[in-house]
DNA sequence: TCATAATGCTACAGACAGTAGCATTAACGC
DNA sequence: GCGTTAATGCTACTGTCTGTAGCATTATGA
């Protein structure tokens, strides 16, 4: 499968991983910080029990994109990762597996499946390019 | 030499749902501009029956990502889809998934996780300024 | 027409996500 | 102390998808 498993640190994980729910419940405790899964419940709007939505908070856990804290005997989720970190080593795998691993292939890409816009391209360069002495 | 096409391409699928095989093969393809069931064989290297690679290639097919012709009752794979594209697609789910949407967001959650380095990131941005005249 | 080489069809096991039931346990009031 | 209640812990079932492949069928060329 693997073909060479060198340096396997588990760390990373891919939000491409993830089912419908999952990232519907992972969105919401990005959304609002830490949440309780009868709060998850609620937000989500869908007739689901309260069981699964503990067990996909549960899941999420385990796969380290959330951790949780007990308060008053009542788990707390909130994030283990930043959901744009997330998301960047999502996209670098993308662009690993089907650019070639250059990220401008893909930009290219985009602009060319009309998934993003020669415009907002260009805007975006200029802010970047301006957000040079941002040192973080 | 009769040559027939079938391409059947219903809608736009993501690469995220590829499997490692599926995502392999498909990459060969892209490669090589047409492929073979057995010369995907060949290339992939792995102890795989036929039938293992005529199943994938077919599925990648049902997919939207190949199409095939017919060449003297052997069916030729050549990519349905431009794999920059298919990427910069992949990568609009998961920006609007995971950063709302915002490009922006996105690369500097790229440069935050280490996964971009900022003066790629700089690099990039003046390239894209100046491949401002392109189509579309 | 017969062998051969290609495809077509079907299947099965393992992983994973969606969904949920039921057992257990700890806190709080009486 | 003891029971009610609210929380979790464990387990499970089903459907879908992917990896993997066997076997049937069919067209082609000698």
């Amino acid at each position: 499968m693997t073909s060479s498993v060198t340096g396997n640190h588990d760390s990373l994980h891919d939000p491409v991983e993830l089912g419908e729910l999952e990232r519907a419940v992972l969105q919401l405790v990005w959304q609002h910080g830490e949440m309780t899964a009868e709060r998850v419940r609620e937000e989500l709007g869908r007739p689901l029990k309260e069981s699964t939505i503990r067990t996909v908070l549960r899941r999420l856990e385990e796969k380290g994109y959330l951790a949780h804290t007990v308060e008053n005997r009542t788990y707390l989720y909130r994030p283990a990762e930043d959901r744009n970190a997330v998301a960047g080593r999502a996209v670098k795998r993308i662009v690993d597996w089907f650019c070639d691993g250059s990220v401008e292939a893909l930009l290219v890409g985009m602009v060319d499946s009309a998934v993003l816009d020669r415009k907002e391209l260009q805007r975006l360069a200029e802010r970047i390019a301006a957000a040079k002495g941002g040192k973080k």
